[in-house]
DNA sequence: ATTGACTCCGTACTATGGTACGGGGTGTAT
DNA sequence: ATACACCCCGTACCATAGTACGGAGTCAAT
């Protein structure tokens, strides 16, 4: 009796792109939950899949675990009461909001000095990558 | 004698505003060079206050150590060719877009579970957030 | 029923980016 | 000339985010 939708964590690591050792470390950390044991292993449903590569985006994308591990507890916990989903809904989004900001103005930087080394005659000394990050309209 | 454009550790740390022992830290780890010493103290030139900014900025746009003092040497090492530098630069720049992208999706998913809030009657599961990310054309 | 691949768990180790500590030297202001 | 704040250096320690190891157990195929 085979179950579709039934993976050992060798195979569950291997879909999701990551080492098995990370998916216990997530479950010692409490960010992915232990899955019903069928026998002595652990046998994870496909969505799990979905879950760790949100994880490793989200850190990509410069979230730490436990801010990762917040965002997925909105969706998880989903029986909790709307407006602590709300509030914590508005938080994540501002601090998503700021680093849009952040990242155009970097990009904004990197285009200038792209755009002076463009210009092959343009002395490279007069790039200006320090500048430009430190505007006097400063964020904080 | 004094000479102005010039700072001792512990002013330069307040300046710049971190601590003297991750100004240590960055000498030791090459991101900035020592300066030269007058008697036994080492004494900084003011642009060390911008070099350091410099790197605090960059790590808060998502930029490890090691990338940010490749960033350094493009300014520092200025014979370098350009199109090292463009292309050093076009290559963070494609990042970024692709983390502004990104997270404008896990942004609307969250304005989606904010409106399942607001709308009482919608089904909280079908909210979108863990899907964001998971599109078949795959950045890697 | 035995082999081999896989899993179990705990523990130890790694890298990154710092921070803290402590014993000693220095520099300057009074 | 001496006090006191500051600096020197090495080393140890911290959190985060894993990765590796190793002995034992398990499952599935032959």
């Amino acid at each position: 009796m085979k179950m579709k939708e039934s993976l050992t964590i060798g195979k569950l690591a291997m879909a999701s792109q990551v080492n098995v050792e990370t998916i216990r470390f997530y479950e010692r950390k409490g960010i992915l939950k232990q899955p019903k044991k069928q026998g002595a292993f652990r046998k994870y449903p496909d969505e799990y899949i979905t879950r760790i590569r949100f994880i490793k985006r989200s850190q990509e994308l410069g979230f730490t675990l436990k801010e990762t591990k917040e965002l997925l507890d909105l969706k998880i916990k989903n029986q909790s009461k709307c407006s602590d989903v709300l509030s914590k809904t508005e938080i994540k989004i501002e601090e998503i909001n700021q680093k849009i900001s952040d990242l155009k103005k970097m990009k904004q930087s990197l285009q200038a000095l792209a755009s002076c080394c463009e210009d092959i005659n343009q002395p490279l000394s007069d790039c200006p990558i320090l500048e430009c990050f430190i505007n006097p309209k400063d964020k904080k």
